[in-house]
DNA sequence: ATGAAAGCGCTAACAA
DNA sequence: TTGTTAGCGCTTTCAT
């Protein structure tokens, strides 16, 4: 399985391996006659850099990160992972770089699992060369940490106040402040939402924050419950919405499983929606459109987000400014639900 | 940005930088004495390996591709993608190695994303050792094309019975048996399967096949109506199903998608599942439990055959030897749309 | 048990 | 405009 090399390119097209390498480079100065000779000398023995060479002689390299941090690779199915992931790797693609995924998650099964300092490693061996860091759960301090390694990093949906790190998101104040002054338009006055707490520098801050200010301001009735992003705990937080006899009159889910989770939780209490309660999720994943009813939401971009990380990615690696962090404005889509 | 090198490993600890590079290596010979001066220098120092020049000199790589094939990357919420990518990355990551993914796609955007040139390129180029293509649509030709290319290969969920690749898929005949079965048990007398056709080497023709067998051996009407996979396309077939005056008792979905497509249309037309008409999925997808009411499925093991994937791959880099293509069992799990 | 020499395939700096 | 020299950081001979 021996490949061809640039040597043998120069001796095929009889020049010397230099004048191969200025051509693959689009040097300027080369003859047009030169140049279309080693160019088919290329196409003739099927000619194809080795990156590993050119990446040891440059000192740099061409894939970048996209580390799920805090996400559980068993935790299959959630939409979230795709959306974010396909428009990354696209828009990675097409500026000539590859990707590689990482599943960092802490808890009982660590061991098997890269842990922080797996990241570190494998960026000092070179196996890429900055990361997108997406995830809920990343700490300050943590965070600290990583930047003392030089890491070029991006975070996405999760930032810190105290650090300088280049993150996008979106603005899940509003998001669910228009959520709010959705369900208290159509009469509803007693509001429970189901969010992971204590999540600090996440995303389930923003809707919070959006969440109480907004019934507040309409001196409607709020509540937080718990859920942790699953269909099972939005099931679980509707079934004990009603077993314990809160029994509000919209229930606003923090992402779009919760909110199916808690659509088939009243659906098993005999409950319609929206009419006995109105239900609405935050994402607008495909599947809120096919759920009986069709699902209130809050429209998040993360297509057009996850290609915002990775070009600030990109500069960051390439000029030594760091890049502007960037808010997505979030927008209300009206269904059956709510 | 300089990193150390072995170089300075070897003059801080005072011995040859070859002696670390064994050190490194567990190569036997090594006093222990130097062994762990060596091993406090590299700790010291903060000392990692770069992986180019390791891959430059041992002309091998420690990157594995996961490479989807006909897969539309904007069709970003299929939970198959997540599924199969997050048990291939983990089990990838055990063995030591990363993982790569790219999105083959060819259309009106191809212009844009990577062909199966763009692969065999990254490939040439040592991006990685070994691919597993994920897919449904690669023809016999394009497989042979790429056999002609060396590439180490194992194909997922497709595979074209006068080639020699090793591949890795399920028993989709008997698992669409089971499921007829079942209808034909529940008292269901008139079938109909909404599956994607035309794909040739693809799961949607063990589908197909065990359908029309086990409705020909029962003896029920069976008719097939086309999808392409996604929840739209199950929500139109239903639809046409029932404004063209078909009206099967029971719709079988090739998917869980589909299958939700199809409910959310018998809602609309004022249909009750199961009584009116039993619906039915395949995957068992998460968001299965979730629906209204939840879907009768076959159980598609995704996670066991990645893992498989993986370890046939690197197998195949390993050895000289082919490593056995595998077919895994499937199970019918009964819930309450049929 | 350890060190010295050579070279993987490429590009940057200089010379011609 | 093109060719020569050197070396990125590592491992594989081979000598010591």
């Amino acid at each position: 399985m021996t490949r061809v090399t640039l040597k043998e390119v120069a001796t095929h097209a009889g020049v010397s391996h230099q004048t191969v390498s200025n051509v693959l480079n689009n040097h300027p100065s080369i003859r047009p006659q030169t140049r279309a000779r080693v160019l088919s000398s290329i196409e003739a023995l099927d000619y194809h850099p080795n990156q590993a060479a050119k990446a040891l002689r440059e000192a740099r390299v061409t894939t970048l990160c996209c580390a799920f941090y805090g996400h559980d690779p068993e935790n299959f199915t959630d939409p979230y992972r795709n959306l974010v992931q396909s428009a990354f790797i696209a828009e990675a693609q097409a500026n000539g770089y590859s990707v590689t995924t990482e599943f960092i998650t802490h808890g009982p099964d660590e061991s098997t699992l890269p842990s922080l300092d797996g990241l570190r490693q494998r960026f000092m061996q070179r196996q890429f060369g900055g990361v997108v860091i997406v995830g809920t759960t990343l700490t300050p301090e943590q965070y600290q940490v990583m930047a003392a390694w030089k890491l070029p990093i991006v975070l996405f949906d999760h930032h810190h106040p105290g650090t300088s790190a280049t993150w996008i998101s979106a603005d899940y104040e509003r998001g669910m402040e228009l959520l709010v002054d959705h369900h208290v338009t159509q009469g509803r006055t007693r509001l429970t939402l189901i969010l992971p707490h204590d999540d600090s520098g996440s995303t389930s801050i923003g809707r919070r924050i959006g969440f109480e200010r907004a019934c507040a301001r309409a001196g409607v009735e709020a509540a937080i419950v718990q859920g942790d992003w699953s269909y099972e705990s939005g099931y679980q937080a509707m079934r004990t919405l009603w077993v314990d006899g809160q029994r509000p009159d919209a229930v606003l889910a923090g992402n779009d499983r919760m909110a199916a989770g808690a659509m088939r939780a009243a659906h098993d209490l005999a409950l319609n929606v929206p009419d006995d309660v109105a239900v609405s999720g935050f994402d607008d994943f495909e599947f809120a459109l096919y759920t009986t009813p069709s699902l209130t939401t809050i429209h998040i971009p993360h297509g057009d987000m996850a290609r915002q990380a990775v070009r600030a990615l990109l500069a960051l690696l390439d000029g030594n400014e760091l890049p502007e962090s960037r808010v997505f404005p979030l927008s209300l889509v009206v269904r059956e639900s709510a």
